[in-house]
DNA sequence: CGGGAATATACCTGACACGGTATATACCCC
DNA sequence: GGGGTATATACCGTGTCAGGTATATTCCCG
């Protein structure tokens, strides 16, 4: 369970993520929020903050989870190279359809990147 | 196995997709350069293909895989929100360190953004 | 101090994915 | 068409992980 890709296969954890994009949440609102057990939610926390996905500081018996960036970053990082493959794919569809007739072009434009 | 996460939590399928970024290649290829079993090769093969991550094309009786961008971008996606995220948590970083003492920051900075 | 709320952990169980071995399939070339 | 090469698939054994239930722990407050 090394690698932040092992870590983020669970929907649930993405979920987590996500949800903590906009602020800082209690377990029991993560609980409630996402509609999972408290055993569930906990455990999924542990492994988040394990992986230094997220932190959590105490305010009386709750524990306020935050997001941290680093592992994300990380994820970013492997993605890297293939950006520079993929822009150069698209270009090279552009450059093909240039050549091809316009109902294909039309169609494919499509899935074309915005 | 549907999400991305899920097929790339897989260390081997992750080096078989960089190892595809440079050019297409055989599985026999794929195989000697990453050390793996006939069977694991192809068995990654298909699951990778499955989710669009690759295609393949016959050349006499090898099949020569190449990338496919569309999934990692679906990646790059997922991350986009939290890109957003971290540079304003480098940016709250940054102000910080503007209070702290000069080695501090210096070793902070190797951890910031180009 | 005792009760209750919030969270963490132990333990069990079922599902599933990976790796390996053996075998099937497809294709080329002599 | 037979032998050999390249790849795919079937099947099996095993380890790992997620979910559930039960329980421990921590902390607040009256």
């Amino acid at each position: 369970m090394e690698s932040a890709f092992a870590i983020l296969a669970e929907p649930s954890r993405r979920a987590i993520l996500s949800l903590l994009l906009s602020s800082e949440r209690s377990v029991g609102e993560i609980e409630r929020e996402l509609q999972m057990s408290q055993p569930s939610a906990s455990k999924h926390l542990r492994v988040l903050r394990d992986a230094g996905f997220v932190e959590s500081r105490i305010e009386a018996q709750r524990r306020l989870y935050r997001l941290r960036p680093e592992p994300l970053r990380e994820l970013d990082d492997w993605l890297t190279p293939f950006r520079q493959f993929w822009s150069a794919h698209v270009d090279a569809l552009e450059r093909h359809l240039d050549r091809m007739d316009k109902s294909a072009r039309t169609k494919a434009k499509k899935r074309k990147r915005s």
